[in-house]
RNA sequence: GCCAAAGUGGUGGAAUUGGUAGACACGCUGGACUCAAAAUCCAGUGCUGGCAACAGCGUGUGGGUUCGAGUCCCACCUUUGGUACCA
């Protein structure tokens, strides 16, 4: 159910050529209309994944968006309870009357202070509207957000990475899932998931906690009220100037006549801006828009600005700014001469920065003399004493954006009725299939692919469809609980089911899902749990990130010539014999030092950089990139002098397509069979840890293979005796069986792999074809090398799979060793080994091992300071 | 900048969680078998000095704790992921 990437191809454009829903098309078809799709020349931006196509399974997808869409958050009860409900009460008590319970049920949507804060007429507003409270309430709300989609009117600004077409940020009617409302929860829960703490770390910070005030400054002249989140309401007495995000909703309305025309200036030029330019270019740009607020305490006049750096997506995208307190305040006011008042007193504090929360507060009325952790909890009293604000929690987590602007991907079960109303269908009409099409171009304005099919959008009697999918994360939220009952049709589960395989045991994937994916899951398990679907509270109980297997990217610089005294370089990429023309796409010049900002080159800047750290003669080159093609055999084989003309630089990197770089498992299985590519891969390195692929090291697992095979081998004769074995290679045997188990346990298959490979070693050396030891040794090793392991069990006469055997049991009696060798340090320094028998008192050891002659030299003119011997480990004589 | 992870031979990596650093492999060197090669087998292989016995040094750098540090603490350097004006 996660989307995969189909040969690079989007499954919108598959199905363009061959009408099939790729989901039910075999291999075949894809490979065949991949090379036909690649000679038309196709260059893709609206998809590259394909999402879930069973029907029999997104129909459950859908249903769960439905649950989502007919629940609500109740913030006293901290669970989902149905909208349904909610509207119960709101009929009972009378239009517009509001009464007390009514209050108290909404206050899952609004607190009771927000409800008050409201003007009578947005709250009748509201009450009047309640119908379509599904819209705002719900776990999925309809509301305006950003939305990245073709531009296919103008082109204004980016292009998309695959076909280089422009793209445009639009603001458009979509479906969020409201995640933040399991924020705590979500934040809470990860207590008691056996995670990886960097993954913990990283779903924290990503969730983004934060306590604080939200404080409501009176605006001159107005009655509303600006609206802003702080971490340091103790800081407020230093509030010299406001700044509202450029998008924020009052900009418009308080805007004065003499400031218009430089604030629309500036609302143009931001709006040019594209992500990109923002995130290079951090410069300080703001406007004064001409009004003021009045400081809540002070009552001075505070002016307000716009500025780039306020987000309107984070708190209440506007700020109080303190430039004092805050760097990039400061930066602010000291562009635009803005005062600033010092508050904190950090005198005491040698080293802290401006971000530290610590120091005496200064220059602020009631607030004077205190320590900051002591202001902030006295300013937030006094900010609610006088009805100016609350504490608050913020998070940085925000709602997901839920619609995805494509033709794949599950249809929303949601119908508008001509008030524009939406209604979700039942379990019955489900699923809502995709409508079949051979258009698949995007709608007018920026509108999904359905947009155009009129028999869609319109369901009969003014009912009308939403035109958008689900992305990919949809179906991957709870695919896990459909493996627990996959051909249920009546149910995405069976309760039965459910309760008995309850959640993930072990969840192995890649450290690139660790907030998306995995906190999304989360969000709709608990969900699910707090309906009562799912018994656990979490999805994953054990997550471990295994590593990815790199590919080694090779690039070539070759220096061509001097122009006006400067290197020029032709830089490329190359691995294969194969060409790069494909990957470079425009030759460009990079003066390096002037200009790096341009570089469409295949060897990318991060290359570049790299190349003059290592060569920082070359800082002021000129690099060229070419579609010429360089072999890795066409200059004089890797050499770095720099009279020479050629240069190699690799690095280590993922293996994809686009680097020519990536090694086909059926070629290696090809030359060395299943069993040792499989060992091999566990053999490489640690499960968690990231390594480039280097078959160098395979032969060693090879040999080890065949010397396996070789111990119930002499020739083509199987060789195995009866006897009984000795109690020595009984100890072989147990002793691999109790490391393995081990590392079995810790994931640990490389040194598993290790172990079998000693025992070999050992029963070779001492000639062992015994059955009593090679049978379990078979069943052992099984899932580390499972065909040849079956093929020996065979062989050795049984008739089932080795892989239903019983599996070894440890004897440890077989391990008790009856003497140590003892390392004998002096001052912690090895200087000598002895073995003592096991049952030797630490008394005894102490004396006997200051006696012995070749420990005698090191103590010749030194007095024994202490003697330590620790049991089956060392023994320490500390001299002076 | 911030968050996270990691730095051990020529290479991939071990190290019982504070107790013999370099297991197991790859590579390399020498040898056996062979007309020869491949395959296989045997021996050696951290660095430096020495014929050797042996000695000194050695887990990114500098300091600290300890009888004892790859492992713990402090500061720094480097690399790899992630993230980004989060108020």
């Amino acid at each position: 159910p996660m989307g995969f990437d189909a040969f690079g191809l989007p499954a919108e454009e598959y199905a363009i050529q061959t009408g099939i829903h790729p989901a039910r098309s075999t291999q075949d078809n894809m490979k065949m209309y991949r090379v036909q799709l690649k000679k038309l020349g196709f260059s893709f931006d609206w998809s590259r994944s394909f999402a879930t196509c069973d029907p029999n399974y997104y129909k459950w997808t859908q249903w769960i968006f439905t649950l989502l869409f007919t629940h609500y958050y109740h913030k006293s009860e901290e669970k989902a309870r149905p909208i349904t409900e909610l509207l119960q009460i709101f009929e009972t008590s009378g239009n517009g009357d509001i009464n007390k319970k009514a209050f108290h049920s909404y206050e899952g949507i609004f607190s009771a202070d927000e409800w008050k804060n409201f003007s009578r007429s947005k709250q009748s507003e509201i009450l009047a509207d309640y119908r379509i409270a599904y819209r705002k309430i719900g776990y999925v709300n309809w509301c305006e957000g950003l939305g990245t989609v073709l531009a296919n009117d103008q082109i204004k600004d980016g292009v998309s990475e695959r076909g280089g077409h422009p793209v445009e940020r639009k603001a458009m009617t979509q479906w969020y899932l409201r995640i933040t409302a399991y924020a705590d929860r979500l934040l809470l829960g990860i207590r008691n998931i056996e995670w990886s703490d960097a993954l913990k770390t990283m779903q924290a910070n990503w969730i983004g906690r934060s306590e604080g005030a939200l404080i409501r400054f009176p605006i001159e002249g107005y009655d509303e009220r600006i609206e802003v989140f702080t971490t340091r309401p103790d800081t407020i007495f230093g509030a010299t100037y406001m700044v509202l995000a450029p998008e924020h909703d009052l900009v418009e309305k308080l805007t004065t006549a003499d400031r218009r025309p430089g604030v629309d200036e500036y609302l143009a030029y931001v709006s040019s801006r594209s992500e990109i330019e923002r995130m290079a270019d951090k410069s300080v740009t703001g406007e004064f828009i001409g009004a003021y607020a009045l400081h809540p305490f002070t009552g001075d006049r505070v002016p307000i600005w716009i500025g780039e750096y306020v987000l309107k997506d984070y708190g209440t995208g506007a700020i109080m700014a303190v430039p004092s307190d805050d760097d990039r305040d400061l930066a602010f006011a000291t562009k635009f001469n803005i005062p600033v008042i010092p508050v904190i007193d950090k005198s005491e504090y040698p080293g802290a920065t401006l971000a530290d929360k610590v120091g005496k507060v200064i220059n602020s009325d009631f607030l004077n003399g205190l320590e900051v952790p002591e202001a902030i909890s006295r300013a937030c009293e006094e900010i609610e004493k006088r009805g100016l604000g609350e504490a608050k929690v913020n998070y940085k987590l925000r709602d997901a954006n839920f619609s995805r602007q494509r033709y794949w991907g599950e249809p929303f079960p949601i119908l508008f009725d001509k008030d524009g109303v939406p209604e979700a269908l039942p379990l019955e009409q489900l699923p809502l299939e995709l409508p079949k099409t051979k258009d698949f171009k995007p709608g007018v304005g920026g509108k999904s692919p359905l947009s155009r099919l009129e028999s869609w959008v319109n369901a009969g009697d003014g009912y009308t469809r939403v035109t958008d999918v689900m992305p990919a994360v949809a179906g991957s939220s709870w695919y896990y609980l459909r493996y627990m009952d996959p051909h249920n049709d009546k149910a995405f589960a069976s309760p039965e089911a459910i309760s008995y395989w309850q959640n993930v045991d072990l969840y192995v994937g890649g450290s690139e899902h660790a907030v998306a994916h995995l906190l999304y899951a989360r969000f709709w398990h608990k969900f699910l749990y707090d309906l009562g679907y799912v018994t656990t509270e979490e999805p994953f109980k054990k997550l471990i990130n295994q590593g990815m297997i790199q590919g080694v990217i090779e690039y070539m610089i070759l220096l061509k010539e001097k122009v006006d005294g400067h290197h020029k370089f032709l830089c490329s990429g190359l691995a294969s014999d194969r060409g790069i023309e494909d990957y470079v796409r425009i030759p460009v010049h990079i003066d390096f030092v002037n200009d790096y900002g341009n570089s469409d080159s295949f060897m990318d800047l991060n290359s570049l950089r790299k190349f003059i750290k290592w060569r920082p003669e070359f800082k002021n080159a000129i690099f060229e990139c070419t579609k010429g093609v360089f072999h890795k055999g066409m200059f004089s084989p890797k050499s770095t002098a720099s009279d020479s003309h050629l240069l190699t630089l690799s690095e280590v990197g993922k293996m994809s397509k686009r680097y020519y770089n990536v090694v086909n498992p059926d070629d290696v299985v090809k030359d060395y069979g299943a069993d040792t590519f499989r060992a091999y891969e566990m053999f490489l390195g640690p499960l968690e840890q990231s390594k480039p692929w280097d078959t160098q090291g395979i032969e060693g697992v090879s040999k080890f293979i065949r010397k396996f095979w070789g111990l119930f081998f002499t020739g083509e004769n199987l060789e195995i005796s009866d006897a009984t074995p000795t109690t020595q290679e009984f100890k072989i045997l147990h002793r691999t069986i109790q490391k393995v188990e081990k590392d079995i346990e810790a994931f640990s298959f490389n040194t598993a792999v290790s172990a079998f490979m000693i025992c070999v070693n050992d029963l070779r050396k001492i000639d062992c074809h015994k059955r009593a030891i090679l049978e379990p040794l078979v069943r052992l090793l099984s899932p580390f090398a499972p065909f040849i392991c079956e093929e020996l069990w065979q062989r050795l006469g049984n008739e089932s799979s080795v892989h239903l055997a019983q599996y070894p049991e440890l004897d440890p009696s077989y391990l008790v060793e009856d003497s140590f060798d003892y390392p004998i340090c002096i001052n912690g320094k090895k200087r000598h080994v002895k073995a003592y028998s096991s049952g030797m008192g630490k008394e005894d050891i102490m004396a006997d091992a200051t006696q012995i002659p070749e420990i005698g030299k090191w103590l010749e003119g030194k007095n024994v300071v202490k003697v330590i011997v620790v049991p089956k480990r060392m023994v320490n004589i500390v001299v002076k």
